[in-house]
RNA sequence: GCGAGUGUAGCUCAGUGGUUAGAGCACCGGUUUGUGGUACCGGGGGUCGUGGGUUCAAGUCCCAUCACUCGCCCCA
């Protein structure tokens, strides 16, 4: 035997209940993506790599060191997507789906970035996601983060998060704020971590979100944003938080709050968690404004989230809707396979969902049934031919009847709607 | 890219430098030649991650390497 290939790093495969879970929060994310007219779409797993870096700052660690991204065979150079919401702001905009305002959309799809795998973080990883595309107003904000806490309660795990909430400014805050930053941490830049140096000379921001404990009260002591705020941006602030009081949808400012990402502007929001070690993080997003003109499209307000499918998966644990239970025919004798595969087909006709099984003793197909947790067996071998009729099995109650043909359909639509 | 921990059966794990490496679960068979799930009986299954070293003797100690896990960075 060959040596055995294993998955590559950071990725992983999923089967049963692990793959079912996963399905589920893909489902509910839809439905619920309906009910607020957000509409299915996707975009490619891979982009042109100018969609990326054109977008997400040439300065942000996911530009400079965990896309995928290679030489795609005729010249060109393309990545495969680590995020969602460039590609669907590119498809707006090449696709020319820009007359009808504001766009509702919802997607869902793996993603990429090559990290170093641990809890809750994979290198193929994977998001649903909706975005609000043309709406310049915080109640667009609100509406989608409305979403994001329905989502979260349909789920279960609204007690498992908290939604912090802070704002960035329009773009003029945000240059002034962090002139103000940079020459604050510039006199204290001995006492940062050597991490925090960096970030200082290259995303000042992020130094107010770093875990080290040495740079923790610098943090805390430093100039607040929210100090910096024009009157615009401050109105804005304020009308988010109204509407969220209004709405009932609870929340923490967080003052150290600030994104990875260069595209963000005004509401940046999380819900967070403390159940996943160093991934807090289960959903996440904010205000874009402009990033379609960055496509080369017009300039266009934008708002929306993502949310991490395989973290949702870990905090949902056991919780999931009952499987299907599938009716098994057993073929036990060869003469019978014809009229088996004909009643198995007969009753995929009436909507029940039928396994054949072909090979084996009538106890090794019945062992069969059980482990793929089938609600009755259809037996069918020589004497059942003969006398034109099945035996029917109750695998719950273990209750066996003889049954002809033409009336299984409806024996077995009764047992199976019990349960 | 950096740090720590862990690698023994399909899975979860025992195994004090000393006989032929074990358990539970899972799998296969039998009790039942046409009857699952429970019970009882039996069986198969191991490059102890890999390579080197120390030793009379290594799953066990040392070094290297690979993989996984967790953390840093970053982020969903």
């Amino acid at each position: 035997m060959a040596r055995a290939l294993r998955p590559v790093r950071g990725t992983h495969d999923l089967f049963g209940d692990d793959k079912r879970r996963f399905d589920h929060i893909v489902v509910t994310a839809r439905s619920i993506a309906a009910a607020y007219g957000y509409a299915p779409m996707a975009t490619p797993t891979f982009e042109f790599t100018e969609v990326f870096r054109r977008t997400l700052g040439e300065t942000s660690d996911i530009v400079t060191k965990e896309m995928y991204t290679f030489a795609s065979g005729s010249g060109e150079e393309v990545t495969l997507r680590p995020e969602g919401t460039a590609p669907v702001a590119r498809a707006l905009v090449s696709g020319g789906r820009l007359q009808v305002l504001p766009a509702r959309l919802f997607y869902d799809g793996p993603m990429f970035r090559r990290e170093r795998p641990q809890k809750g973080r994979m290198r193929q990883f994977h998001q649903v996601g909706i975005e609000l595309i043309g709406e310049p107003s915080p109640v667009g904000d609100v509406e989608v983060i409305a979403a994001g806490a329905r989502l979260l309660k349909e789920l279960d795990l609204a007690d498992s998060v908290v939604l912090r909430l802070h704002t960035l400014g329009n773009s003029a805050s945000r240059d002034r704020y962090r002139s103000a930053l940079v020459g604050y941490l510039d006199q204290r830049r001995e006492g940062l971590s050597a991490d925090s140096r960096r970030r200082l000379d290259r995303n000042p921001l992020r130094v107010l979100d770093s875990k080290a404990p040495e740079d923790r009260q610098v943090a805390n002591e430093a100039p607040r944003l929210l100090d910096f705020l024009d009157r615009e941006s401050a109105d804005f602030f304020a009308a988010v938080r109204h509407h969220l009081d209004a709405l009932g949808i609870s929340y923490e400012i967080d003052p150290m709050l600030v994104r990875g990402l260069d595209y963000y502007m005004h509401t940046t929001f999380e819900f967070v968690t403390d159940r996943l070690g160093a991934q807090g993080a289960v959903l996440a997003g904010g205000r874009y404004d402009g990033l379609t003109e960055r496509m080369g499209g017009p300039a266009l307000a934008g708002t929306g989230w993502a949310a991490g499918i395989e973290r949702l998966a870990l905090l949902t644990g056991d919780a999931l809707p009952a499987a299907t239970r599938p009716v098994l025919v057993a073929c036990i004798s060869a003469a019978a396979t014809a009229q088996a595969l004909l009643c198995a087909e007969t009753l995929r006709n009436m909507g029940l969902a039928t396994e054949l099984a072909l090979q084996g003793s009538l106890k090794r197909q019945l062992r069969h049934a059980d482990r793929i947790g089938a609600r009755a067996a259809v037996l069918l071998g020589d004497r059942e031919l003969e006398a034109g009729l099945a035996l029917v099995r109750d695998l719950d109650t273990g209750q066996q009847s003889e049954v002809p043909f033409a009336l299984l359909p409806n024996h077995l639509s009764e047992i199976s709607s019990n349960g």
